[in-house]
DNA sequence: CGAAGCATTGAGCTCACTCAATCTTCGTGG
DNA sequence: CCACGAAGATTGAGTGAGCTCAATGCTTCG
């Protein structure tokens, strides 16, 4: 867990400042971990579990901008206020700063500071990639790259259970739907037009199976 | 110039040193700084001009994903290659840094680095309200918020001309279909469809004025 | 003045959304 | 252990916003 966080280069005896300084907490599924809006809004580090970075219009539409998985950096920690609401997708663990403390830590630790620095670039990159298939690829497209990300992502093949490229999404279809930008009723057609063309199987519940890769990948045409 | 880039905080001194380590150059309109795949693509400062930063799916389609205004900052110091490719929109002029350059000087300049950690948080949010944008937004709302945002970034009111709260686009109308994840028919159909509501007024070329900033400031329903 | 590039306008179509009904899964309590 | 209810998922029918294709207009520069 610690090797990859945001403090991954620091010693051991520093990493006691922080546990000293941080509040670990849990928070449980669905529980707001940081409203859009709040002042001064804590960050820290997601320790486990997974967490959704929404953006919604004043109308209430919504939009996943972002997914947070173990060691994640969460929040900002110059931000006066908070962009976006984060919300815990699984029960999980949190060691949050205030920012004011986070900053001082930051000025201590340039080791860190550079880590964040890495970590805010790469989630600068994903959110781009991510506005590339907003914009303009089909709800064809989005649905393929989504599973073959999501295949990636995921460390528990569930082949123990004879079946051999399946896996366990950590999503709800309503999820991926915000995510992909999507409504609910068309991830669901996309997937079983997938699952009709024996492209994927769905095997209940939100579990999937990737029969046809190559079948898959050539559906996506990523950049 | 200097008191808005990365480099604010920098003393006098270091920053002859800058100048000396980092590549001045002159880029017309329409020449790329950095292709999407460049291994170890530079870094730098834009020094004046305007530059877009643009993902394109293996089909062509494109998309602008971020826009760079003086003294903002191109690149990444860490990708081992670069993600997007950056092009200039208007002649402009750069400072830029090779990787393993620029990034001695962060260790060096821990203000620097702050600095672009400040500037790379803002533009993911940046990057994830546009994600709201892309994804939930009609035609009419990104148009309309758009209009505004650039009349906020614009310093130029052309009142000299008796025209009060006109400006001058900086993009063409490909380009803002580009920006806004529309086509180039749909951004003229709802501009037009704005003047003939009387909320702005098209004065040939690239300039618009605002009549009814509260009408507009209506139909965008922002987050 | 002509040509090239940009912008506008029109007609028609398609993909994804909306609304609505049904089916499945899963947790809960009798 | 099973029945029930609630939440999630699937499927269908119909609609419409924005795309595509195509023609015309404007503007700016040689």
């Amino acid at each position: 867990m610690r090797s990859s966080a945001v403090c991954k280069g620091v010693s051991d005896a520093d990493l006691a400042t922080f546990h000293r300084i941080g509040r670990r907490s849990r928070v449980s599924r669905g529980q707001a971990l940081i409203w859009a809006g709040d002042p001064h809004p804590p960050c820290g580090s997601l320790v486990s579990g997974m967490v959704k970075i929404t953006a919604s219009t004043i109308g209430g539409r919504e939009q996943i901008v972002g997914l947070l998985y173990p060691g994640d950096f969460i929040g900002q920690p110059f931000a006066p206020q908070a962009e976006f609401t984060f919300t815990a997708l699984t029960d999980a663990q949190t060691c949050m700063f205030a920012q004011r403390d986070f900053r001082r830590l930051l000025d201590m630790h340039s080791c860190v500071e550079q880590e964040l620095l890495r970590r805010m670039a790469h989630s600068l990159d994903l959110a781009r990639h991510r506005m590339l298939m907003l914009a303009r690829q089909s709800a064809g497209e989005r649905i393929a790259g989504f599973l073959l990300e999501m295949e990636a992502a995921i460390e528990t093949p569930l082949a123990s259970e004879g079946r051999p490229n399946a896996f366990e999404l950590p999503l709800s279809r309503g999820q991926i739907a915000e995510v992909l930008g999507l409504t609910i009723e068309t991830v669901s057609r996309q997937l079983t037009k997938l699952k009709n063309r024996g492209i994927i199987a769905l095997c209940g519940g939100r579990s999937v199976a990737i029969i046809d890769r190559g079948g898959l990948e050539g559906l996506a045409e990523a950049a």
